[in-house]
DNA sequence: CCTACCGATCGGTAGG
DNA sequence: CCTACCGATCGGTAGG
């Protein structure tokens, strides 16, 4: 049940223009990026990047939805998951470190140019974004209240988790002279550290 | 012995001009925002702008330096003064965290847009801001040395800190339900915390 | 500080 | 997939 060879081409074109729009946009942001370089890092002329998508803002909607949809399942599966707040808190540093070090250029465009999607797409990002982290804080609290975690101000444990993990982006640019690793478990001492009891 | 009225004047005008672009850049990008935009907001023509400023890449740089003038100041203070390396890094927490706060737009375009610089001033920028990353984290090394601080890798409790600090913009754009000293207490608790034997 | 305007570039369409 | 082109907008200058 393969789809006919034309629509394959299609669509592996598709995820071309993508994967090198996420890479440009990361460089040098959504706004500093025009449909003809686009087109020449491709190879075709900006017209014909039109047969493929339908604007230059649907291919921030894909790239964007792609990875934010990952995270959402993640922590759906880790809140119906078995274990203490403290591993839950755990596995989602890990995840989204992971996240950053292996899919860098879309994860890195969805924190840093998701203020550049429409108007609609962006009330409907944020919105995700701050049940996301609402989620987040609740796994905090919960692990305050157990007594696993000292009491500190969810709000600012989420986010210190969530901007260490973006501050990532760093080191992905740069000479590598450590592993992602221990790169992994600085991230989980640092973080973890600061909060468990 | 003040400056001619005609002359204070006109830098009057020019800090207006710079302030209304920071908060411009901080809300849409550097890319994102035009020159004409800035000229409405401040209710002038945009040919007029160019009486007070050069171009659009030297507000960039005016806005930068300023802050990263400032920060590297402080720093270097820090570095002469009395104090453990616990101490050191807890007020430099402090200090990042009021900087973002009370400077805020200034701050975010900073950390946010300094990509955008021109070459030659991205490479002088690029390389200060990597100095000032190693001398932070000299000082973690320091206390790990000194057995202050637990033995994690300098080069992501650094990262964590300043992308931490970085990722109050969120705390700063949100109806404010937690006062600034709460979250720098918060801060220092969490990011101190996790490194402090 | 304005009017008038420059060449360059933008996202995108028509038509083949 | 291309050529040819659209109207809009960009940063910036000339001249007053």
């Amino acid at each position: 049940m393969s789809l006919p060879v034309t629509k394959r081409k299609k669509s592996a074109k598709k995820a071309l223009i993508i994967s090198t729009a996420a890479k440009m946009f990361r460089e040098k942001g959504f706004t500093g990026s025009s449909m003809r370089d686009l087109a020449e890092n491709i190879g075709i002329e900006a017209a014909s990047l039109y047969n493929h998508i339908e604007s230059k803002s649907q291919i921030l909607n894909e790239i964007i939805w792609g990875v934010s949809h990952d995270c959402k399942l993640q922590l759906e599966n880790l809140e119906a998951a078995n274990g203490t707040s403290l591993q839950k808190i755990e596995a989602l540093i890990r995840f989204h470190t992971q996240m950053m070090l292996t899919r860098f250029e879309e994860y890195s465009v969805m924190v840093n140019e998701w203020i550049h999607l429409e108007t609609g797409q962006l009330a409907t990002f944020a919105a995700e974004r701050r049940r996301y982290v609402k989620k987040m804080e609740a796994m905090v609290q919960e692990g305050i209240d157990k007594g696993e975690l000292k009491p500190l101000m969810p709000y600012v444990v989420v986010l210190n988790i969530l901007s260490s993990v973006r501050g990532l982006e760093f080191w992905h640019k740069s000479a590598k002279s450590h592993t992602a690793v221990e790169i992994e478990e600085n991230m989980v001492a640092h973080l973890i550290g600061g909060i468990k009891n």
